[in-house]
DNA sequence: ATTTAGTTTAGAACAATTATAAATTAGAAA
DNA sequence: TTTCTAATTTATAATTGTTCTAAACTAAAT
């Protein structure tokens, strides 16, 4: 109740949603940072009950993510594994993967310079261009 | 056993397995074809079962799924999503990925040109490059 | 033929996600 | 304020994809 909880009420409520008590602290571990945030539910999970210091329920988690995904707050990464990975920049980026260590860096979109693509298959749109720039350790000689 | 199945029970050896009935069928599905394959495990089992007419253990699948991406005879696919999908197409080439449908197409390796690429953070190097260009139907206004 | 290590299998275990339905709460209305 | 209602939270169940297990089976060496 003290700090500026405006634009998340407005997030909020642009998503369809009642600024509830849970729903605020999502929104402060998502939004009150300036670098991106790359997670999983259940690394989410737990940054908010370190902040906020009680339990939340894995269905509001859940729901309130998938609520800002639908309404462009938070974005999809594509990853392999069977883990699902979100996104807090909402811009056109794309991304460093260290799939040793998983984690992922964003790479700004004029860092890399695409100059040649394909047409849609017929019939089809082009809806966006995703680029995983896989890395690995130096020194290890890792397989795959 | 009528069939030239030699090939397969090299591939199959050099992975480190021995060629039973089972794992012949898998490579008949997998690797006898013009055009490349992309599957789900239980695409890829409901195309087995229906080729060789009789049922195989899921874990038969998975298993000899794995043994050949780890010999670098099958690939796997970054998406969205929590299903895995894995490509027989082991050349560096990249996909057209049509999330109406889960349909996924490649794109060969010089249709499209990257001119710039950032340096990979320090002490890490690039593995490789994934590229997913999401498609959809023309004409439907779908969200996101 | 015998032996043995590798394989298949059904089912259990596990992990991620989604669904359910009862208790709680936000916020409108009185 | 208090009352009312629909939205929300929650614990838990259900579902889905994947991995593990251990007993039955089989390839292939001896
Ligand atoms: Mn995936
Ligand atoms: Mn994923
Ligand atoms: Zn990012
Ligand atoms: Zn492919």
């Amino acid at each position: 109740m003290i700090s500026d909880l405006k634009p998340y009420v407005e997030r909020l409520r642009s998503s369809g949603l009642r600024p509830t008590k849970q729903r605020l602290s999502i929104c402060k571990v998502l939004f009150d940072r300036k670098a991106t945030f790359h997670f999983t539910i259940d690394q989410l999970k737990k940054k908010i009950e370190k902040s906020r210091k009680s339990k939340i329920s894995l269905a509001t988690v859940y729901n309130t993510v998938h609520a800002f995904k639908n309404n462009g707050y938070l974005k999809e990464i594509s990853l392999r594994g069977n883990k699902t990975f979100f996104d807090t920049n909402v811009t056109s980026h794309y991304h460093f993967y260290d799939y040793e260590t998983g984690e992922l860096m964003d790479i700004k979109n004029e860092e890399i310079i695409v100059n040649k693509l394909p047409l849609a298959p017929k019939g089809k749109k082009i809806k966006d261009v995703e680029i995983i720039v896989r890395v690995a350790n130096n020194n290890h000689n890792q397989k795959k």
